[in-house]
DNA sequence: CACCATGTTCCTTG
DNA sequence: CCAAGGAACATGGT
């Protein structure tokens, strides 16, 4: 479940795992996972270079890659769409269905899976430059965020997806943190007051670095050992569901009671995807 | 068959 | 030029 915190965990797991490891080989098994990359380019980039460190910004994965020789520092840049997921896996354990890239390290694999394709692992760095501001640091506050925005007319559930304008909110977390500062998500941008900013900010960074808590308490089910149970995927294993499913106090709850105030919880479609909020909770 | 799905990017419309 | 809306991408689950 790719939005900001699954990205932070799964970097926070990957690191110690990667750090100092020597990619050896690559196999591209869908040249659109790497665009605009070519497998030339993948190869000539990745093979001898060692995993320097490895960090997050919004929900792109940077794996800093140090070649071999006097080469500088290039950056592997990683993104998951919508079913990406990645994992160490031994050699002799079978790739899974879908996966899209292979970076052989010694007698693991570094696998990248991603079912319906929509994820990236490329050398293409551009896709970071029109990021806006990244939710869990210090500078990000209800000022700024009602500077960004401006005099939007869109929705304000509409406007945090834009990831130009607060960076690493997904779908998920767009209504849940909406719930949790009690503003409507049908609200037009332009119209949140301060004190609405000010608190949408503190209910984002609370909701966003609970969220971070909850799934790396998780147990993640991570053994690398066979097919599907070797990937990391935390929403999908009986343990971890559980856990972060309570979590989620409106998302994919249509018509279940309101944990606050007993009323049916909504769906309505925004911008083409659905949105859950309590008619209690936030009103218009 | 219908509809739904954690995301981004491109194209069109106003 | 810009903001906003919608389709496309691809596969699978219910």
């Amino acid at each position: 479940m790719p939005e900001l915190p699954e990205v932070e965990i799964l970097v926070r797991y990957l690191g110690p795992l990667l750090i100092n490891k020597v990619v050896r080989g690559v196999q591209v098994h869908r040249k659109k996972s790497i665009r605009p990359t070519s497998l030339r380019q993948m190869r000539d980039q990745l093979v001898g270079a060692k995993f320097i460190s490895i960090k997050r910004r919004a929900k792109y994965l940077l794996f800093e890659m140090q070649p071999s020789g006097r080469k500088p520092v290039f950056t592997l840049l990683g993104h998951l769409g919508m079913t990406g997921r990645m994992c160490l896996q031994p050699k002799r354990v079978d790739l899974p269905k879908h996966a899209a890239l292979v970076l052989e390290l010694g007698r693991h694999n570094f696998v990248f899976e991603d079912t319906r394709y929509f994820g990236r692992m490329t050398l293409d760095t551009g896709s970071l430059d029109a990021l806006g501001t990244e939710p869990m640091s210090p500078g990000f506050s209800g000022e700024m965020l009602r500077e960004v925005l401006g005099r939007s007319r869109q929705a304000i559930k509409v406007k945090l997806l834009d990831q130009s304008v607060v960076a690493g909110i997904g779908n998920i977390y767009a209504s849940e943190t909406l719930f949790r500062a009690g503003i409507s998500p049908r609200k037009a941008a332009r119209r949140l007051t301060r004190r609405e900013c000010a608190g949408l900010v503190v209910a984002i960074q609370e909701t966003l670095a609970k969220a971070i808590e909850c799934g790396s308490t998780v147990p993640l089910d991570f053994n690398g050992e066979g097919g599907r149970n070797g990937l990391f995927y935390f929403g999908q294993t009986d343990e971890g569901a559980g856990y972060y499913d309570e979590e989620l106090l409106v998302y994919d709850r249509e018509y279940e009671s309101c944990a606050r105030c007993n009323n049916p919880i909504r769906r309505i479609i925004q911008a083409a995807r659905s949105t859950y909020y309590c008619p209690g909770c936030q009103r218009a």
